[in-house]
DNA sequence: TCCTCACAAATTATCGATAATCGATTGGTC
DNA sequence: GACCAATCGATTATCGATAATTTGTGAGGA
């Protein structure tokens, strides 16, 4: 059986999967040999999978005491926005003005996620407003702000985030409104119209969690 | 043998040395077996440590083709300190006003960095002045912010920082004045003159490196 | 000359088993 | 009953060896 990818990456995608789906709620322990049956394989792929979780903060380890879920903690969620907020702030301030493809792309995301908003799909929209946003960090040029933002694997916690606020799929429209806005300032390189933007756009997700 | 602490840590602590001293330049390939033979461990601790390096971004992996050096390298650095002067700022935002343990830990370490000034012991001023900032982030009680602060090994880029700059420890003086400043703002809750001060401190490593 | 395909060397990824450590529990002592 | 040390079961950390993958090289053909 030849690997496309390693397994460590394969394994690493169905742990966090599973803490996306509310499989392992946070606190569940992560034990090694039997995720390692589990999966079929030895102890170090799961070992390395559960190393890459810790330094994104889903999880936490101690010495010889194991693993443990801490990602739909709501403190840490609120946390890691924070983080997030002030990456995405820079980033703009950085990257204004942003050059045509960038904007192209970011056009792009918001078609999407208009598309996702119209069918009601907000697992869709989750997807393309992370494009979006990644795209605005992207544009900042800074690797390390790119590097910090995967890690926190925002396909996960948008996702917890999301939940938490059930079924007032309704917020969708708002929060598409302000990316709007947002657009269209970055187009007009009015780096304080689209700080004031994304400002309004985080505070809005803070008050929904 | 009993192991005092695991050697995976012990490992990365040795690794982190060498990339601090020199001894391991930017482009430097980190061969698994080697490494394993030099410190007479298996190749499962080293791995490990690898990937723990990885996550602080001082060194890069690709599957199949091994770990690479990337800490000294001079964009990463000022990406890094971009990073950290967003942290930080945000964090004395949050965190003003400061309580008064966090203020006297505060006034500690600057005692310290101006002992050290005193007898232009650098390393010294280093340390210190890192507790400093470490404090300011601690002192926000965001968990995120401090574990980011923490994996970006500062006690590694901040002496490759400063190893640029050169012989010109005259320039630890202007500083210091800084951070005292800084601290007089914090404890008369003055966030903007705080933030103010901590964006020059920032824009005086800048303009160092 | 330029390709390209097979093969070999070097290196990483994974395996199966052993050693070390932690937490709870048991048994003994006061 | 309260306390403490010895021990056991569960789990993590490490080992030594094997499998998988990449990269470089050289022979053969257009």
């Amino acid at each position: 059986m030849p690997l496309r990818v390693c397994m460590r990456d394969r394994i690493r995608d169905v742990l966090v999967a599973r803490i996306l789906d509310g499989s392992y709620p946070a606190g569940t322990k992560l034990k090694e040999l039997p995720l390692a049956r589990e999966f079929n394989v030895s102890q170090a792929p799961i070992r390395e999978a559960l190393r890459e979780l810790e330094g994104s903060g889903l999880v936490s380890c101690e010495r010889y005491r194991g693993t443990r879920v801490r990602g739909a903690d709501l403190t840490e969620l609120s946390e890691s926005y924070e983080l997030r907020a002030i990456i995405e702030l820079r980033s703009v301030e950085l990257a204004t003005p942003y050059p045509p493809p960038a904007l192209a792309q970011l056009a792009r995301c918001l078609r999407a996620m208009s598309g996702a908003v119209a069918r009601e799909d907000r697992e869709g929209y989750i997807d393309a407003a992370l494009r979006f946003h990644r795209e605005l960090v992207r544009g900042s040029g800074n690797g390390t702000f790119l590097r910090i933002w995967d890690a926190l694997h925002w396909e996960v916690r948008s996702r917890i985030a999301l939940r938490r606020i059930g079924a007032q799929h309704h917020g969708l429209k708002p929060l598409l409104a302000l990316h709007k806005s947002l657009l269209a300032r970055l187009r007009a390189h009015d780096i304080a119209g689209a700080t004031r933007m994304l400002k309004e756009l985080f505070a809005m997700v803070s008050a929904l969690a």
